[in-house]
DNA sequence: TGATTTTTGGACACAATGGTCCAATTTACC
DNA sequence: GGTAAATTGGACCATTGTGTCCAAAAATCA
């Protein structure tokens, strides 16, 4: 009988992806394979058969990760007004970038940013500029109808993501506590956006 | 005779130094101390007479550059306004931040947070954090005088430097080049000033 | 010149890691 | 049950990097 594809579970390298995802992202990008392996309840020999070396695994785990990054950061439909959407958005985006995991999965980026440059451009596409993207394009929608007055909505993106993310996530990725509870949060979020309106109101 | 400690020559030391913030900006906290010794034209086991082990050689490489950090973001004087004060500052921290020799070793000291924390911290409140907090001390002042209408500066402060620094640092950290011609400095310096003075206006 | 310290450079011990090999075992399908 | 595939586990190799050792050379001061 040739060949029969059939006998490869694909879940078991879901569940490798897992395990680097977690081992990479608290040990750096120096852990080694067999601490994956183990993790992952496999042998370091099957990690091979599938991702052929360390650096596919990771280029694998990369660009699995930058699908989970674009997805959350929608902005709200406009029909509260800009406050809610802004307040939302901002919000949205503090608690997809301001937490643990998220500061050490972007550490490993930049930590391979020299050796691998394409993927991390590919995260900060999808991430930070997809992001500010977005926002812009709603910006302009929201200034087209006259409830703001933006001439460049792609700086004025880039200013109110700015003032979201603030140093909060430098401390972060310093392996600072920001220390913000989620009042803190909301508090930010909506000081930021009234600021904000404030700053390009019509 | 006994002991003569003056057979040891400082600048060596700096030399050292120096050749350190080379090689493990670019290369990585992983580059080999043989790289440094030859960098720095000095023999590998002059490096560990003289400071004992990689990591207090990193030590005292990043605590020399945290003094140079905190230097230049003084908060200009106020007579002109407080438009030129803010723009000013705001030049001068996209000038020390956004450089690719500023990212390595912000880079840097990213990826040694987990093994040397009190070092990151180090960093981060000679960095970020004090360059808010006098920025903050700046803004509550313009604020008493009546220039300015702000009822928390050290947030007001978090938004301004979150604004002029944006995505631009990431991008750098992501080895991403932001393509900032100094015009472009310019022009986001006098925009930010100018919508943070709207938003924030008596 | 002579005494003391520092430096040199190269060999070396030691540990960690990526990656390979392979025989024995298990799994999945017929 | 039989067959082909995938997996296992553990030995194994090559490389690389830290840190040490040490005798010879150089620098420093009296």
């Amino acid at each position: 009988m040739p060949r029969l594809a059939g006998q490869i579970d694909l879940a078991k390298s879901e569940a490798i992806l897992d395990a680097a995802g977690e081992v990479l992202a608290s040990r750096g990008l120096g852990a080694p394979m067999e601490e994956i392996a183990r993790l992952a309840g496999v042998s370091k020999q099957t990690i091979y058969n599938r991702f052929g070396s360390k650096a596919e695994l990771v280029r694998a785990l990369v660009e699995r990760r930058v699908d989970e990054i674009t997805a959350p950061l929608e902005v709200p439909g406009t029909t509260d007004g800009p406050e809610a959407a802004l307040t939302g958005f901002a919000k949205v985006m503090m608690m997809a970038v301001l937490t643990p995991r998220s500061a050490a999965f972007m550490r490993l980026y930049m930590q391979g940013a020299v050796e691998m440059p394409d993927l991390a451009r590919a995260v900060f596409e999808a991430g930070p500029k997809s992001s500010r993207a977005r926002l812009a394009v709603f910006l302009e929608r929201e200034s087209a109808e006259g409830r703001l007055a933006i001439d460049d909505p792609a700086l004025a993106a880039e200013f109110f993501a700015g003032m979201v993310v603030g140093s909060h996530q430098t401390a972060l990725l310093l392996g600072v506590d920001p220390g913000l509870t989620e009042p803190d949060i909301d508090h930010i979020a909506q000081e930021a956006t009234q600021r904000f309106i404030r700053a390009y109101c019509a």
